[in-house]
RNA sequence: GGGGUCGUAGCUCAGCAUGGUUAGAGCGCCAGUCUGUCACACUGGAGGUCGCGGGUUCGAGCCCCGUCGGCCCCGCCA
């Protein structure tokens, strides 16, 4: 089809083009019949531009306007003129193009909804027509931003001396972790590949391959539940240099963070990031990823609470639990019905219950006070620093339950007292160190990674490996920023005997070890150099930069909760003749 | 695997607690009027499987059960 191609674009007109005949291709956005004068806008992805026809000038063409309809894609052309009555809210608001010619380069079906960030869709309608809802500028923005962030990312670790090297989408699948993805082989019927949670034993084997800095910018899968902040595709930051330490991969990453903030927000962050280790984290926090953007700390009062002869306390600690509490200031006035919610969230996260106090007009008034005599109570008051107005909640429960509850309510408290709201705008970035190497799993009975079993002990801990694994901390780090996990790595264990020692205390068999990982110790064997890294959720660090906290405003083609594709219609299933040649029977 | 919440016109929602003529609103759409609008305005009009299936009832958008789908959360996410 042979058509005028633009000499401009939508957005780009101003005062100065005044004169000029030019060429316009985009979207009739909306049409305003006055009767005489018609106002048509045109958009495209840079803009909207006002194409202006008056029925004195040309009838003809006046009359070919009434067939458009919005959304109808076309070619203009005209001259630009300035405009009598200005529109400030546009860019292109101090022009008009006088239209003198145009054609219809195809028409288009009444949308079910406008193209307007103005207009409210649900988001099941939004995801089932996705071309059109990219269609909106507010839309678009975040994936302009989001090319952005790549450039940067591209240039300063190019400028880094970092390579870049894809790495299989198609790979094995080692089920210790999240559920893989699998991908059913035909040439091999009966096997499967899986696709990447990660590329990280790739890029481990790059480093013992002597590429000394990789990245890569990458796909990773993961088959578990979806979440306002998590897909089963998303997109990782994956690097990995050799011959560094912790504080290598803590600088470059940095840096990263430093130019992305000062190009996409014009902000100049801090550096280096503080640092709190994930027990400091949790006991303060009652989280490994702590908003720090207010205060609201957890105190704990489990020393205090000795020999109360309350049942609750007692039993707590004598079976060693903790006892903790958060004040929540100014929040005496709270109702039996906002205390109950709150509890509820509590039981949410596995608590059996949630104790108070409220401080008012200096009298304690909580329903447990009756059972605690005037030196517990004081000790409370103190440690919790509970002033007139104060409402003081309080957990006994194991050690990192009851700080998790207590950082639940924590972030609970902040959103209901408006300290969230006040923070908005603001960043701060930390970096939650010496994570625990490994947790105990009680359904499967033994330890399990806590990071990945690729993460090297600390070298203080080594000795611990085989008298008290679950002391072990480990050289992982994750990074932080307003309470969201941004990015997570560790140094690797580059001696195969350590990494072999690891797989064993993960129960492991022999044999297990070898199908599974052995390419990687026999890789390990062939001169590895000590090496780290980190990876970098993308997707999460544009939702950052562009403050929302939906993932699938950042993804073009995102799955909704239930891991379904709505516009496309995904998944299906599949004929019969697909699956005899992967030698597959469906038994559901 | 579990909990919460929502599903009514093309879109966004009200109606449901306490079942009762013909299910409403705004926007959009269609027709008309209008020569400076820009969320144009005004007049008129069309438009409904109340997600789907079953049950209770003389009678169900409303109550009950199931199911599908959206969103949020717990578990899960090395």
């Amino acid at each position: 089809m042979n058509f005028p191609k633009r000499t401009a674009t939508c957005g780009e007109l101003r005062l100065s083009d005044e004169g000029r005949v030019v060429v316009l291709n985009g979207w009739v956005h909306s049409i305003r019949d006055m009767g005489g004068l018609i106002f048509i806008d045109l958009r495209d992805r840079y803009g909207i531009t006002q194409l202006v026809v008056s029925p004195d000038v040309n009838q003809e063409l006046s009359a070919k306007v009434k067939e458009l309809k919005q959304e109808f894609v076309v070619w203009a052309k005209g001259k630009v003129r300035k405009r009598e009555n200005p529109n400030p809210k546009l860019p292109t608001g101090l022009i008009e193009v006088e239209l003198e010619e145009f054609g219809i380069l195809n028409k288009a079906d009444l949308p079910p909804f406008e193209i307007s960030d103005i207009v409210d869709v649900s988001e099941e309608n939004r995801l089932r027509y996705r071309f059109l809802d990219l269609r909106r500028p507010s839309v678009q923005r975040r994936f302009i931003i989001r090319n952005q962030i790549y450039q940067i990312i591209h240039k300063y670790f190019y400028e880094n001396g970092f390579i870049e090297v894809e790495t299989p989408f198609l790979t094995k699948s080692t089920p210790e972790g999240a559920r893989d993805f699998l991908v059913p082989s035909r040439i091999h019927k009966g096997k499967f590949y899986a696709l990447p949670q990660s590329p990280q034993l790739y890029k481990q084997i790059l480093m013992i391959s002597g590429f000394d800095r990789y990245v890569q910018i990458v796909k990773c899968f993961r088959d578990e539940d979806l979440r306002s902040d998590r897909q089963p595709e998303f997109t990782q930051i994956d690097l990995e240099m050799s011959f560094v330490d912790r504080e290598d991969i803590i600088n470059v990453t940095e840096g990263l963070f430093k130019s992305l903030w000062k190009e996409i927000l014009g902000i100049e962050i801090n550096t280096p990031f503080p640092r709190l280790s994930f027990s400091e984290a949790i006991t303060r926090y009652g989280s490994d990823k702590p908003d720090t953007r207010y205060d609201l700390e957890i105190v704990t009062l489990t020393d205090g609470l000795v020999g109360t002869n309350f049942r609750v306390f007692d039993e707590a600690i004598a079976s060693g639990k903790v006892i903790a509490g958060l004040n929540a200031k100014y929040c005496a006035n709270y109702s039996r019905k906002q205390i109950d919610e709150l509890s509820e969230l509590a039981q949410k996260y596995g608590g059996k219950g949630l104790l108070w106090m409220k401080k008012i007009d200096g009298e304690i008034n909580s329903p447990i006070a009756k059972f605690l005599n005037e030196k517990a109570i004081n000790s409370i008051q103190e440690k919790g620093k509970i002033e007139n107005g104060d409402l003081f909640l309080i957990v006994a429960d194991e050690w990192e339950k009851c700080y998790t509850i207590l950082g639940a309510l924590r972030k609970e408290i902040a959103k209901r007292t408006g300290i969230l709201e006040k923070v908005n705008g603001k960043y701060e970035f930390l970096w939650v160190v010496d994570f625990p190497m490994f947790e105990f799993d009680k359904e499967e009975n033994r330890f399990v990674a806590k990071h990945h079993p690729f993460t090297s002990p600390l070298d203080e801990d080594i000795h611990l490996l085989d008298v008290d694994p679950l002391k072990v901390r480990a050289k992982a780090y994750d990074v932080v920023v307003n309470g969201e996990e941004i990015g997570g790595g560790s140094i690797r264990n580059f001696k195969p005997e350590i990494q072999e020692k690891i797989f064993r205390l993960l129960q492991l068999s022999d044999e297990d070890i070898n199908v599974k990982f052995g390419f990687l110790l026999e890789a390990l064997r062939y001169g590895a150099p000590p090496h780290g890294g980190i990876a970098i959720g993308l997707d999460r660090l544009v939702m950052t930069l562009t403050d929302t906290d939906n993932i699938r405003d950042v993804i073009a083609f995102p799955k909704t909760t239930s891991g379904l594709a709505l516009m496309e219609n995904c998944p299906t299933f599949v004929e019969e003749k697909q699956l005899r040649e992967l030698g597959i029977k469906i038994d559901i």
